[in-house]
DNA sequence: TGCGTTTTTCTTGTCGACAAATAAAATACA
DNA sequence: TGTATTTTATTTGTCGACAAGAAAAACGCA
């Protein structure tokens, strides 16, 4: 409300607007602050940007392209939500981005490839030690994203990209209030799956692969089984 | 530039236009009617459909956010290219793809599945013996699109139908003169493919989906090889 | 009061116009 | 004549306004 530049500055470069916005819901989006179900308002929206609402819709194309907002023709946008039936499906396509991209990753990766995901696999142990659940859950991704790119193939980079995303947005909702789960063990895997990477031992990475992935797809329908009825609410 | 009806006939649905240039530009797209590298014009476009150039725009950005165009930011926008120095990370996935497809597809499909199925594969054997090429191209990828939604994992499908399309993109290239080339031993393996699915045998699924990818991808390679020098061109 | 109809409200979809950014063309200068 | 610089042209990115569509609210009538 506060207008500290008085004449109008639109002091902003020229394309940036729309991967502010999409950039900063996607985020809000991944890590709940706009749980599933939130209503998107594109009005709402140019008003706390401070622009109109042409980029507003632009970033909003793109974050419903991606399946992270679902539109309803001439009514209302909203944040989508997760599909707790078929959490299978996503746990099978998970299991195999795993495997796969580690393998790749095993044969493919240059140097500076390892330099990138041991940089995330430092975050990621940072966060653990620190108890940080949230920052756990994104390094935890990054650092599998780094792996993925490392395997050179971009079709599954994408679609585990979009997986790892997912998978946010469910973790997130389980370490809310237990955030001292996430295992060193995850840490010690990781180190694992590094070395096989760099010994380019293709076959131990897809075995480590696999077994890190199931390790947490059971970790998440252990809690989930556990309070179903609490959660499904969402 | 005939007007035909004078006085100003916005005569169109509200929602449809950028469904309807969306859906054009991605056929012309995949049939390389606009070939790698086209240039898109927004205001051609938007003169040709008689809309605004704002759901022109929300189309283009649909079809960027699948990966069929490029947009230079501030400048032009263009027809992606076909990345063939990396065709064998395009092969990979779709192999691997058509094996869990296929594979789930046995595991999970429901009656009603298979005789959408059956639909495409009449449509490609149609095709095959009426020796349309273009036509067995898109129908090809109709009838493994189907098998993909019978198998239930949205993830795995909405990444074949990527690989699916591209594809469309690469057969486009090499079917242009030679149309008599798609053999009749296509539509047999379709047709045992169909078999192992309704007697839900996943291993013979699997196996037989791996097969046929392989036997695709082999000619494709040959055919590109042959020609390696002329069509690097495009 | 209960229910069907009309009105209002609110959000999205579309438009035409303008400004910024870049490439291409034209110009100046050595 | 060749190169650096200015000017023009073209295309995109953004804006504010208006209209359509759908839900909610108000209204009318039995």
């Amino acid at each position: 409300m506060a207008d500290t530049d008085s004449n109008s500055t639109p002091e902003r470069k020229r394309g940036s607007g729309v991967k502010m916005v999409y950039d900063l819901l996607r985020d809000e989006i991944l890590d709940l602050v706009l749980p599933p179900g939130s209503p998107i308002d594109e009005v709402q929206l140019a008003e706390r940007f401070k622009m109109s609402r042409t980029p507003i819709r632009e970033a909003l194309v793109r974050l419903a392209g991606e399946g992270l907002i679902e539109t309803l023709p001439n009514r209302s946008t909203m944040v989508s939500n997760i599909d707790f039936l078929n959490l299978n499906t996503f746990f099978d396509a998970l299991v195999l981005m795993y495997r796969v991209t580690t393998r790749l990753a095993a044969r493919n990766h240059r140097p500076e490839d390892l330099a990138i995901i041991r940089g995330f696999h430092a975050d990621y142990a940072a966060a653990v030690e620190g108890r940080n659940a949230l920052t756990m859950i994104s390094t935890n991704a990054a650092f599998h994203a780094a792996i993925a790119e490392a395997g050179r193939n971009p079709y599954f980079t994408s679609l585990f990209r979009r997986l790892l995303d997912e998978g946010r947005r469910i973790l997130r909702l389980y370490y809310r209030s237990y955030d001292e789960q996430f295992p060193q063990r995850f840490v010690d895997e990781h180190a694992e799956i590094i070395a096989a990477i760099e010994a380019r031992d293709i076959e131990a990475a897809d075995r480590l692969g696999k077994a890190h992935a199931e390790q947490i797809v059971a970790q998440v329908q252990k809690l989930f089984s556990r309070d179903v009825g609490i959660d499904i609410a969402l």
